[in-house]
DNA sequence: CAGCATCCTCGGAGATACTG
DNA sequence: CAGTATCTCCGAGGATGCTG
């Protein structure tokens, strides 16, 4: 029989990964979920699936390249699933997985933040350049 | 007499700024905030102020260059300050602001969350990998 | 110890053109 | 429409050496 649980599960990850350790693969975890593509796409996936033209209209300024490249990094490390609609012309649906779901709470926060504390950045930024 | 409530502003300021806009000044700060560095030092930082040195021992790997640069972009837009106590050798400590601590439940999300998923998503790449 | 200046390199990312 | 391929370039970021 099983002897762990999840939750005891999840605390053996978390003694076993540091992401304070540079060898430690959840670093490079790290880097891909700190990108300002993820933050935007997840958020952006949140509602139901949404096809790659739809999310380069609604992701403005993103590159078709960057699209693709960081929806693929996605789509390998769980967060996103990619269904193609064979026709003419071709179909595309990106939709969060599970895993990508649970990470909506924390990117929509981040994403947030940044709206919300805009100004008192600007604020802090300007002391900070004319500070004698 | 002041009409706006501080909850009003932040709805004023949700409003105002959008980070799907690719002209927004959000998008920019959404860069800083989304930096490796910066998700590990405001949790390194949490416990309270920190030596220049003492952090670049808990985030191995870190290069001087590299931690100097991301310390002084999160001084300047307010999320610590840098205190020096000059004396012979100097001695630099970095404290976070009280904005920068708001920060702090969402940095350790991340970090968190890599640690905690890595295993699921190390299963979701060998699958991506290994497809026919 | 903290941090600036300099040099150098590697790859991230845009632009463009082409295919299914 | 979705995606790949190729070329190009700029700058992020490491290494090293020097200063207060």
């Amino acid at each position: 029989m099983a002897t762990t649980t999840a939750g005891q599960r999840r605390e053996q990850a978390k003694r076993d990964y540091d992401a304070f350790l540079a060898g430690c693969p959840t670093r490079e975890l790290l880097s891909t979920l700190t990108d300002k593509w993820v933050a935007l796409l997840i958020p952006a996936l949140a509602g139901g699936p949404q096809r790659h033209s739809e999310l380069a209209r609604r992701i403005a300024g993103v590159s078709q390249k960057m699209l693709t490249q960081t929806l693929r990094t996605m789509e390998r490390d769980g967060l996103l699933t990619r269904t193609v609609t064979t026709s003419v012309p071709a179909r595309v649906d990106y939709q969060l997985t599970p895993l990508g779901h649970d990470l909506f709470p924390v990117m929509v926060a981040i994403k947030t933040w940044a709206e919300t504390h805009m100004d008192r950045v600007f604020q802090a930024r300007t002391q900070f350049d004319t500070r004698t």
